[in-house]
DNA sequence: GTAAATTGCCTAAAAGGCTTAGGCAATTCC
DNA sequence: GGAATTGCCTAAGCCTTTTAGGCAATTTAC
């Protein structure tokens, strides 16, 4: 009998594509074994478990995720720098809705510690070094931005936008804008 | 054979207590009928399904937020209104995760419309009255709002605020002040 | 107060998902 | 080419959802 060829490496890749298809958790191991034709118990040599899976998705995202925003902010710095990583988030969320819910999947610690999550963070605070803040208030930053782009990026995924005027992106720009705004008036008085 | 006593309304009830317990996607109509010491078949003469019995849990938390917010809301104006409702929207996400994540649970639009999901935005719109802006500034506005508060009280539950000073509520604080002047920082002129 | 109608919970069963155990065939290594 | 390994299989157990049909407890109507 012909082999499939799976690897962990396969099924997490379309276990991706499956999560922005049906949504991540519409993805199940049945799911994917039905995919790749193959009966459900195969995946299990690849696969600890459906929640290795789920991880494992989680992972490729945050990467994929984390690779579009360095390759946004190369060469930019302030404003610049801030519309393009937005836009790098917003942009991925909208174009793979199921990843994007898998960068929220929980992580164990030792998982979260070697994920991409941490760059993600050091890219936040690259753009805030644009605008010179003092602590604690580039951490306070750091968070309201991620808060604002998370809740901005879900928001617009459940359809929360959809049905009034203006439209999401002009809302996403003014947000951008403003946020601009607001992190230059926290920049101390230079010398 | 006594009977249990079960209604819809106890069980959504029932439901919300154990998604704040155990997390609003291990809600299950088993787990339900475990904790009623009843046969699972017996909740279908009350629940038309598992996504109704999730809708139900939906309803009742957009309804218990909502009176929290109006609550918060009563009496004040500008900052204070502002600081009252966004506390109003965090504690109820803190104390009740699991009913709180259930309010993010997507409703046919002909539910949501009937939802309190309308009186949010309404609330929202009323402490924008304070800093009086103008179309369509208003509205980014009130996107804005969403997204900051549900953005921040998401990422808190995820724990991505605990590993780090300063603490989630310093950090709330802080975003709550600057969006007070954000919005300030919008209002026209006065004659 | 009792008979009839309704309601509430039950058993049974089908269908689908997760997971483990153990087996044989295809591949890889020498 | 033979031995070792790997990859996919069958089988089986357990859990969740949902429907169908039944009997007993309750409510309603006389």
């Amino acid at each position: 009998m012909a082999r499939a060829g799976l690897s962990a490496r396969r099924l997490i890749r379309a276990g991706a594509e499956l999560a922005d298809e049906v949504g991540f958790d519409q993805v199940t191991v049945s799911a994917l074994a039905r995919r790749f034709d193959v009966k459900v118990a195969s995946l299990y040599s690849h696969l600890k478990n459906s929640h290795d899976l789920k991880t494992g998705i989680a992972l490729l995202a945050l990467e994929e995720l984390a690779e579009r925003a360095a390759d946004a902010l190369a060469g930019r710095a302030g404003k610049d720098a801030l519309a393009a990583f937005a836009n790098a988030y917003r942009d991925y969320a909208r174009e793979h809705p199921g990843r994007y819910a898998a960068t929220r999947f929980p992580l164990d610690p030792r998982t979260a510690a070697a994920s991409a999550g941490r760059r993600h963070a050091q890219m936040t605070r690259a753009i805030l070094r644009g605008y010179d803040l003092p602590e604690p208030d580039q951490t306070h930053a750091v968070r309201l931005l991620g808060s604002v782009f998370h809740g901005f990026v879900s928001l617009e995924a459940s359809g929360g936008f959809s049905h009034s005027a203006p439209d999401a992106p002009e809302t996403w720009t003014w947000v951008v804008d403003h946020l601009d705004a607001l992190l230059r008036s926290l920049r101390p008085p230079g010398p």
